[in-house]
DNA sequence: AAATATACTTAACACCGTTAAGTTTCCAAA
DNA sequence: TTTGGAAACTTAACGGTGTTAAGTATATTT
């Protein structure tokens, strides 16, 4: 079964061509700029031909959003060497601001757009959304550890995750929709979301050496 | 000068007409059903009439974000009959998760799209979003009030309020956009927003009486 | 060689925001 | 009262969007 072998070797070459060119507008000039047409336009076929390989944009956008996920793991490779959970989640938090900050186009795809959820619903059976549990998942253990060792007050570790989450996130997400630039000076910003950060981080110490 | 007088009346009356008609879609369908010629089709008029009213869409979709501005007034209307300003920004923050959760079209206008942010570009010379400006505002005013009454550690106002403004709003947002459907079970969403938001306001406490 | 399955395209549907140009309506001055 | 011009409104179009039904080649199997 050679043959039909390179045929599905094809099919999958196809399906990396489309996900190349949309990855390529995307990079260009962010999301708005990824389109059926366009993206057919890129690697030479008619945009119906696109929709033989995905069922719609939003699977395509589901995948954008997925390397969105591994460009983020690239800003916390060296995360888990760091061994005291507390330095870990404040390294954490920052992290996940300079991500955001520094990649707007791809947060906006994987924590803002619906799209990428939309096509989650008749993708997986099971629905889940394997990315978000992963990095949620490891907000939670650090944090799990930290209650562990005594370095913060105990606590519901799923809804105290969610709140930290929902800071980092609630900042980005602000700051790229233009929600702070009216309020606080430009080049206040970033000082600004990692002051909060800090004092959260703080207020949260339970060791007593608060500086 | 009556004529010119009643004029100016009838061009009011129009454009009050086309955000009535905007509004009123909006309603019914969320933002995405805003389009210039459906307002048209409801106000009887051709499309290119409501360009003679407004700028642009993003124009009409700013009036839309005002009036989300004045129903989230309508929530938080007896907060100001409260004395003590920790109790009072808990139930800040209950006020805003509820009118999140319960007007998401609204919100989204308000403090996720872009839309609304570029329209104010163009309209004030100024540039400043007075909503979100006296938004802020009282949540600053509280938690100075707060650090005056020593309810809580003192520090950097402005970072701290946009720390816990941030949290709200990211607990919303991800709540509205989907990011927690799959990773909350839907009965638990709430309780484990209020949950993170008193958990909070619990660790911002400093009077001792942590419960 | 004929039938069938695969890969791909053309043409269209139903939308969208926006603009240029043309038409009608109305008011004021001659 | 007629006429000129401004104001109000429309038609038609541009260039885009996601998506689908139907048709055409190409390649494989019978």
């Amino acid at each position: 079964m050679g043959i039909s072998e390179r045929k599905e070797k094809q099919k999958q070459e196809i399906r990396r061509a489309i996900l190349d060119a949309s990855m390529k507008l995307f990079m260009e000039q962010g999301f708005e700029n990824v389109s059926m047409r366009k993206i057919a336009d890129l690697i030479e076929y008619s945009p119906t031909t696109v929709y033989l390989y995905f069922k719609d944009k939003n699977e395509i956008l589901f995948n954008l959003h997925e390397m969105g996920f591994q460009k983020m793991a690239e800003y916390t490779t060296d995360l888990w060497t760091i061994k005291n959970p507390l330095v870990r989640l404040a390294k954490m938090g920052e992290y996940y601001l300079q991500f955001g900050l520094e990649n707007p186009a791809f947060y906006e795809l994987m924590f803002i757009l619906k799209a990428p959820m939309e096509a989650l619903e008749g993708l997986n059976e099971k629905c889940e959304w394997r990315s978000g549990d992963q990095t949620l998942g490891r907000l939670k253990d650090t944090i799990q550890e930290c209650m562990d060792k005594n370095l913060i007050e105990k606590g519901d570790v799923n809804a105290i995750s969610l709140a930290i989450w929902s800071m980092v996130h609630g900042m980005v997400s602000l700051a790229i929709r233009d929600r702070f630039d009216k309020l606080v000076p430009r080049d206040q910003m970033v000082p600004m979301m990692n002051k909060g950060l800090t004092w959260l981080l703080n207020v949260l110490d339970a060791s007593g050496n608060k500086t």
